[in-house]
DNA sequence: GAACCGTGGAA
DNA sequence: TTTCCAAGGTT
């Protein structure tokens, strides 16, 4: 199993930059954070840009935290930029500039949850870790399981069974994890997966099974109407700010605005096409100063300085 | 454990 | 057009 699969990804692995070996640690957290809940495809000219920009932990820290969510652009989560942003001042601050290399010292960064401290730890130190992320689950699902799809949440089981998988050398491990990541990403995926393609459909328990559909749906979040797309809507208003922009100008018609909503017209625009109440967008704005995101600067919104 | 947090491409 | 879901983390 460990042979086919890992002999599979060395045939067919992406080249990934963050997969080179002269790719930095500071280069490996970024893209762990960048690829949280966002697909490859999006995340490559941003995180070019991130390191372009900021090759190292001390060159983002010295940065206003504002910086980094205007560049973190359109990927989502914004949360991430700030909690990158705060993980780069950690990183100077405890380690001397230098991403360090243990779990528990990863883990404790922000935005760094056990799936990243791990991913770090192995990709970037090749230290003998288990990863588990909703790739791995979903192949350890089906070929050892015989289920469409993992639980809702990570139990305990999975990390075992995990553990007991993982190859004992350092340097053999760090390829079986990005080996069976790679497959869950590219064959065995959560949708028609190519079963034809794959390196152990001979031992798949899923398709040895008949293929039994998922034994629940998943619920999928809602997105029109709610608070998290005023937000956006909001966000991106302010990334294009080079101001401090006033309240009223998230309540009133662009047109009417006139050249007081020069450079951010179409984001505005695109937020009151949304036509959601005041209170849901007080709401908004008030959940994006709470979390950081954004700041009262002489009565204007404004990201963080 | 559940809810919440963005975005865009594919099916 | 709507639904699904992508290298999760925090509260």
């Amino acid at each position: 199993m460990h042979h086919r699969i890992t002999g599979w990804f060395a045939a067919t692995a992406r080249e990934l930059p963050w997969r080179e070996p002269d790719c930095s640690a500071w280069g490996v957290l970024v893209s762990e954070v960048m690829l949280q809940q966002t697909p490859v495809v999006r995340v490559l000219p941003v995180w070019q840009e991130w390191l372009e920009r900021w090759p190292t932990p001390a060159g983002l820290a010295g940065e206003p935290a504002g910086e980094a969510v205007r560049s973190w652009g359109r990927l989502g989560y914004p949360r991430r930029a700030l909690r990158l942003h705060a993980a780069a001042a950690a990183i100077v601050r405890d380690h001397g500039g230098t991403v360090p290399g243990t779990f528990a010292e990863l883990l404790a960064l922000p935005g760094v949850g056990s799936y990243t401290a791990a991913a770090v730890a192995a990709f970037a130190y090749g230290r003998r870790e288990t990863v588990v992320d909703t790739n791995i689950r979903r192949v350890h699902a089906r070929l050892f399981s015989g289920v469409a799809l993992p639980s809702p949440s990570l139990s305990a089981t999975e990390m075992r069974l995990a553990a007991e998988l993982l190859p004992d050398d350092a340097g053999t491990s760090v390829r079986w994890n990005a080996a069976v990541m790679e497959l869950g990403a590219l064959v065995c995926t959560a949708r028609a997966p190519k079963c034809t393609d794959c390196p152990v459909r001979d031992s798949c328990a899923w398709l040895a099974a008949g293929e039994p559909p998922p034994s629940y749906v998943p619920k999928g979040q809602a997105w029109h109407g709610t608070d998290r797309q005023v937000r956006g809507a909001v966000l991106a208003v302010l990334r294009l700010a080079d101001s401090p922009v006033p309240p009223e100008m998230f309540q009133r018609e662009p047109a009417d605005l006139g050249f007081a909503a020069e450079g951010i017209g179409v984001p505005l625009a695109a937020l009151h096409r949304l036509n959601s109440a005041a209170e849901q967008l007080e709401r908004a704005l008030a959940g994006l100063l709470g979390d950081g995101l954004a700041e009262l600067h002489e009565g204007g919104y404004q990201l963080p300085a």
